[in-house]
DNA sequence: CCGGTTATCAACCAGATGGTTGACAAGGTG
DNA sequence: CACCTTGTCAACCATCTGGTTGATAACCGG
């Protein structure tokens, strides 16, 4: 997987996956405690959390025999970050192409002195 | 795969169809084009975009025989949605925790009257 | 009409993923 | 100590995924 945003949409994918860190988002859990919700073993549970803290998302802090499961959102961040980057870029890109079309508009309706063959912009 | 969420988190799980995406941003391109960067066979590069498009990332707008491919931010604005909701949560309880301690820090020092047994707030 | 460009479909393959069961380790509590 | 709770490790299995190659479809230029 190598990357940390690879990991981390792979981790996101899962909605079982997505439901422990929206658990986690109220308070840290146990395995134990998180696996009641789940009609599934507690090792597949136990998997689970291991793939979302190899993803980051996750931490484990010991604690005596209680190890409960604690949500890191530094990783959730990069993840918003990286999508925001570019929904913005796409966004500007609308805007300028919008401007484009405008001025096009403006320009043809007056007159139309250019030779132009069928079909306008495409 | 069944869920929007999911199929758009795996969608972006992969780092070459994370790069798609972010050449995307900046205009939309075909199949060829978009193929020219990657070390694949272009049928794969295809798979990749029927991936996106599942997940409702891509669109194509066949115009006559060339069939760009165009990003569609809605589903962008879904993901980081959902993670911008739980990631607000986790902080309020960050914040109500801080004032808790405060409280309990404050009490804490002047007289410790409480029948407290060892460790307090779990 | 023939050939080139562009893209998809189909079959196949190796490796990852999500689940199972069984065994076992580590920490309190009777 | 014996035991129960909590959790992980290991092996196994079915399915999904990301890539390949080969064949085929759709459209345009000469």
């Amino acid at each position: 997987m190598a990357d940390a945003l690879s990991a981390a949409f792979a981790a996101m994918a899962d909605p079982t996956r997505r439901d422990m860190v929206a658990r986690l988002a109220d308070g840290d859990a146990g395995v134990t405690e998180l696996a009641a919700h789940y009609e599934m073993s507690l090792q597949a549970v136990s998997k689970h959390l291991r793939v979302l803290e190899d993803a980051g998302l996750v931490s484990r802090t010991r604690e005596a025999q209680r190890r409960p499961v604690h949500l890191e959102v530094e990783v959730l961040d990069l993840m918003t970050g990286w999508i925001e980057r570019y929904r913005r870029r796409a966004e500007e890109r609308f805007a300028r192409l919008d401007a484009v079309l405008d001025e096009l508009k403006q320009q043809d309706a007056p007159a139309r002195t250019r030779t132009r063959r069928a079909g306008g912009p495409r």
